[in-house]
This record gives structure tokens, C-alpha cells and sequence, in this order.
DNA sequence: ACTAACTCTGTAATCCATTACATAGATTAT
DNA sequence: ATAATCTATGTAATGGATTACAGAGTTAGT
């Protein structure tokens, strides 16, 4: 294909090393040259092939077949303020159920067209806004937070018309803020699992909590507390990973009158919480309960296999696209908080308390 | 800020609704009106500050200050054909072997200025034409590839030119494809496995493969072969995850003289082992020993803890990311392929054969 | 047969930032 | 003092695609 010579001496700088070689870039132009039409009719024949005659789409087609043209989307995202792409953002994907939602939202992003960029907060604030930085740059149509806190430019917007922006919240419900959330009920599902630990006999509880800044951990330590009304419950605080359980549950199993069971708000703490037990001897379920959170894959072959609260993983990371898509279709007039249901799976686990 | 008036009109279609309320974005030229200066000097003032008078550079600070200016990417992309994007192929997200391999491209591509684009392919070969695909629509200026089938449209470069390609091969190791790979030296990490459980004593052992299509598995396969000369190998494949470990154990325990060992491409799949023989009432290591591959998180806390080959997977993430950038600045001359040591880390579900 | 109403394409402005080249003004050299 | 050399900025072309508007060619209407 000819490269038409610009007028203009182009710029200096390397061109695409890898293409020149392999894959030299035809565009719009190329393709109308080729075809003997303009640019204009090129466009129009992958946008709104029908109002073509079918003689000129046929050309086209041809000219973009032979020239292997694939358009550039900085120039069309350029045009139409439109990336097609959707930002996420995760404090640590490698955390199962993280990477689980962000399958979810990969699959519908991909069938509506979108591609997603992965932002790995590590639980840094300064990453975090440099996420939000990327909306501002036009890198990314919206915005999914997975990340625990909201970026600080959020804050420049009234909460009456946050829901307008292109963000939609995974997981951390807080109505007050104003942005769509798909979430579990948090409460609820807490507040079942404890119950349950207590119909079990157990009166000791450690609850073994996530960040807790975070409203999901504010929630589901409200609904702990008034499931073990009567209990006696202890609390500390981890980071959803299996090592956080692990210190977490050393802490209290040490200490004084130890729990016979422990709630934790991730499967991975609750793994960690087994394992450190069985360091001490301590056997699961006959010396200690553990309810987990999630239900993450390993959940269900851990040995023992874990009770544990089922998340719809993949559905959350949906329902964000799927909210997503609405606020951008501007089809939204208010906050939209979606509940999914949780559902607490009773496994090997958890047993009778100690006599 | 004041918009200037376009001589033409301009698009019907609806502006970025969320920003309309909340972000007006203003562009070079409202700073440069701003600032009383050209939006070459803007540029100038955000790329090589140096070469700007004190004075000016700080008139341009305050108007960019005052206007909350974000420069954006898509115009500069057009006009630099760079994206700063990368796209990383993975066959599955929610496989915590990826996942971390995923934190450690996330880490050093941020450290570079790059954003990273997630293709989840989930083991489709369509989904991973549609990924290449971005790569030719300069939607990222490089592609590492964590999927297991590399795109088609690769076979269009002959094979002494792909090193020049903006692609970068993670763990499957094949020198003649030509292009740069980061991996283990899987064939010798499969013969320590294997010769281990020989040492122990086992002499029917059971392989659990996983796609038998990727170089990996199968240098895999030949030095777990080489590893167990003498013993008996029954081999199984399964896709790496927990599932299809428990089916494939099933088959072979289920099967004429079942093995006392077994060695698993993956921790999930060993993991998915030891949940099957432990449904059928063998308990490990005594009855049968697993080894996994990875060293994924939840591999040291499992009970038991499991024996398996530790890959650095952050680290292979991050290599491939420098091996890109070397790429992309056109530092390379030829495929490089960076080994990185593996270890076997021995623990507690491996034992010595039953009699 | 002649105008009105459509259809299909083309022309050119536009999105935003970058940078080659031009130029005004300041500095140094002779 | 005059020419030569720098420095700091501005002007305008450019990257690639989209689309409002204009215009040529058809078809339909009276």
C-alpha cells in the first residue's frame, strides 16, 4: 500500500518499531484511495453500512480487505469522546474474589463492546487517585471501584448529582454518597452467619473484620454484633488475606478465654484462621468453627470444606457493567442501588461448641 | 472557563453526561487563552518545562491549576501513536496463578507510565483474535500474552522478524516462534518433581497435564517422563483448576492399580487431588502424596501444606514488562528468553510411598 | 414535462495535543 | 557599533476518524 507523502514533514520520533515490520497500518485514506471514494463513505461503511448502495460497500469492502485495515481508535475516540474503554479499579486482584468480579465484569464489558483497564490500587491511596486521574484524561468512559476508598475529586461533586458520574461502586454500599452500588446485603448475611455459630452453642465468637473504613466492613460488623447479641465477641482486624487470618486468629486463640468460633469477613482469613489453629492443635470443626466470607473456588475442597457466605462473584462484576452501561446511556436519573442475594453455605467447618 | 465558539458546529451527540455536571474538562487551548500563551508553549510547559522562562511556566502552572486541566490521551495518542497502554492476555482472571502474575505486569507497567489493559480470553481462541485485534488499533502499543494460543494474525510475521514485535510471551517457552518469552525451565522443575516422589518411594505416580496444546505443558510432561523412568506415569489433563483436578484424580483412583502419588500442573489442581482422595477416604500425605506447581497464596496454609514448585510469578510479570519496554524502545535485536529459577518447596503433603 | 422529494456521496470542519519551522528579542563576538 | 548566535515563543500542519452540510443524480408527483 502507498503512504500517501505528507505535505508536512512528519514527525521525527520512532515510528511504531514492531508495525514497520510487521503490520504497516493502512488508513481511512488508504482504504478510500483504494476504493475510489472518500473517507466519508469509507466511515459510513462500518458505521451504517445500510445507507450504502451495495456496489460502493462492496468496494469498500474489498479495499479494507486487501489493505487489512483495522481503524484506529485514538482518531475515532478522538472524534466521538468516546473510548469504549471501562476503567476498574481493585485494592489487590490477586485476591480471589476480586479477580472473580472482575471475570464478571470483563465478560459483559467484552459483549457491549468495551475493553477494561485494570487498576491494581495495592491499597494505596495515591494509586488510587491516579485512577481517577485517568477518568479526567478520557482513558476510560467510567469507572468501576472495587477499591475500598473513593477517589478525593469525587468529593468536588454535590452528592445530589453524583449519580450522573460515570461511576459505579462494587460492593461498598453508602447510600449517602450518592453513586450506584451493587452490593450484597452485608447486614443481613452477617448477621446470619453469627446466628448460626450461636445455634451451634458457641458463645465465644472472634470476628475476624477487613479495613474498617470501609462500609462493607462497617456493615457486616453491625449485622455480627446484633447476630451474637449475647455472645461474647471479640474483634480484630485484617485485610482480607490469608495471612492477616492467620495473625489475626493467633491473637485471639493466645489470649485469654479464646473463641470456639470465628466469623471472618473472607474465605482467605478464614483459611488462614484453620491453618493457624491447626498449628496449635486445635482441630476444625471439633475445637473451633470458622464461617467464612465469599465463597471463593477453594472454598469448597479446603479440607475441611468451608461454611461459608456465597457472594454472586461474577454477577456483581455484571450488574456494575450493566449499571455502567445505563449512566452512560444517561439513562439514570437517580442513584441505583442494586442488592444481590447472598446466601450462607453450610460445609465441614463449623460444628457443635466444645462442651 | 470560557469554551471557545466553534466556526462549525459541533457533534449532535450527547457530551460525556457525567462530566457535564462535574468535570467541564478544559482543553491546551483554554489554558493557553488562560495563560496568555500558545498551547505550544502549554505542551512545552508539561513536556520539557526546562526550556520555558520561570515566568512563563509559571503563568501556565496557574491557569493549569485554576482550570483543573488534564491533558488528554487521545489527542496526544494521535499525535504521538503512542498509547502507553499495555494489553495483557490471560486465560483466566480468577486463576490466582495469573492473577499474581497480572499484580507484578500491574506494578512495574505503572511504574513506566503504562496503564494496562485486561484481555480475559477465557480459553477462547475467538476472544484471543479480538485481542490481537486491539493491539492493531493501536488501543496499547504492546501485548503480553498470558493465553495459552498465540494469535493467528502472528503468523503473518515470519518468524525472524517477531522479535521486533511489540509482544512478549509469559511462561510459555518456544524458541522458535521467535519471540520473547519470561518462564521457568519448566522441563527440569517436572523432573525434581517427579524424581522427589521416586525418592519417596512411589512407584506409580499419576500426571495431572493441563492443556496438552501449550509448549508448557508439554515441557512439562517430558521432564516429569524423564523425572520417572522406571516408575509408572498414568497421565490425566485437566485446565489447571480445582474441578478438574478432582475429576481427573477421580479417573485414575478410580482406575485399575491407582497411584500413591501425584504430580498436578497447577496448586488448584493438586488441591482438587486432595479433595477427591480425601472424598474417597485416602488421606494425604499417607495414603497419597500430591505434588502441585505454582505456589500459589493459599498453597502453604492448606492442610495439608502442599509440596510444589514455587515459580516467582510476581516477578515473571514484572520481567515481562521490562522485556516490553526494551522492546518498545527498540533496544532489542534479537528474541531474548529470560529464565527464572524455580524451587521445590517441600512440605507436608508429600510422604513416603505406603507399603 | 417540470418541480418536489429522496438517495447517495463528497467536502471540509472538527476533536486535542505535538512539534517542525519561523521569528522576535536578547546576547555575544568582532 | 554591527553582525552572528542563541533563546524563548508563536504559527500552523499533523495524526485518523466522524459527520454536518452541500450537491449530484434519481424517482415520484401533478
Amino acid at each position: 500500500m502507498q503512504r500517501r507523502r505528507p505535505p508536512y514533514p512528519p514527525l521525527a520520533g520512532p515510528r511504531y518499531l514492531g508495525y514497520a515490520i510487521s503490520m504497516p497500518t493502512a488508513t481511512m485514506q488508504d482504504v478510500a484511495a483504494r476504493a475510489g471514494v472518500s473517507t466519508a463513505t469509507v466511515s459510513r461503511a462500518l458505521s451504517t453500512p445500510d445507507i450504502l448502495t451495495p456496489a460502493t460497500l462492496e468496494k469498500v469492502r474489498l479495499a479494507i480487505e486487501a489493505l487489512n485495515y483495522a481503524p484506529n481508535l485514538a482518531g475515532k475516540g478522538l472524534r466521538t469522546r468516546r473510548t469504549n474503554r471501562l476503567l476498574v479499579t481493585v485494592p489487590d486482584i490477586s485476591n480471589p474474589f476480586y479477580s472473580s468480579v472482575i471475570r464478571g465484569v470483563e465478560e459483559l464489558a467484552q459483549t457491549a463492546g468495551y475493553a477494561v483497564l485494570l487498576g491494581d490500587t495495592r491499597h494505596d491511596r495515591d494509586r488510587e487517585e491516579e485512577c481517577a486521574l485517568l477518568l479526567r484524561q478520557n482513558e476510560a468512559d467510567g469507572m468501576i471501584l472495587l477499591a475500598q476508598r473513593l477517589p478525593q475529586s469525587l468529593a468536588q461533586t454535590p452528592p445530589r448529582d453524583r449519580y450522573r458520574l460515570p461511576i459505579v461502586n462494587g460492593c461498598n454500599f453508602n447510600p449517602r454518597l450518592g453513586i450506584s452500588t451493587v452490593h450484597i446485603d452485608n447486614v443481613t448475611a452477617s448477621r446470619e452467619a453469627v446466628e448460626y455459630l450461636v445455634s451451634l452453642g458457641h458463645t465465644r465468637i472472634g470476628i475476624i473484620s477487613g479495613p474498617s473504613a470501609s462500609p462493607l466492613c462497617r456493615d457486616r460488623l453491625r449485622g455480627a454484633r446484633t447476630g451474637g447479641r449475647g455472645a461474647e465477641l471479640r474483634t480484630a482486624t485484617g485485610d482480607f488475606t490469608i495471612d492477616s487470618g492467620e495473625r489475626c486468629a493467633g491473637k485471639l486463640l493466645d489470649g485469654d478465654r479464646p473463641p470456639t468460633a470465628f466469623f471472618c469477613f473472607s474465605d482467605e482469613m478464614a483459611i488462614g484462621v484453620i491453618s493457624a489453629a491447626h498449628r496449635r492443635g486445635l482441630r476444625c470443626p471439633q475445637d473451633v468453627s470458622v464461617v467464612g466470607f465469599d465463597d471463593i473456588r477453594v472454598a469448597k475442597s479446603f479440607i475441611p470444606p468451608l461454611t461459608t457466605i456465597q457472594q454472586p462473584m461474577r454477577e456483581i462484576g455484571r450488574q456494575t457493567v450493566k449499571l455502567m452501561l445505563e449512566i452512560l446511556g444517561g439513562r439514570v436519573s437517580k442513584p441505583i442501588f442494586v442488592t444481590l442475594p447472598h446466601q450462607l453455605i453450610i460445609r465441614e467447618s463449623t460444628g457443635p461448641a466444645p462442651r
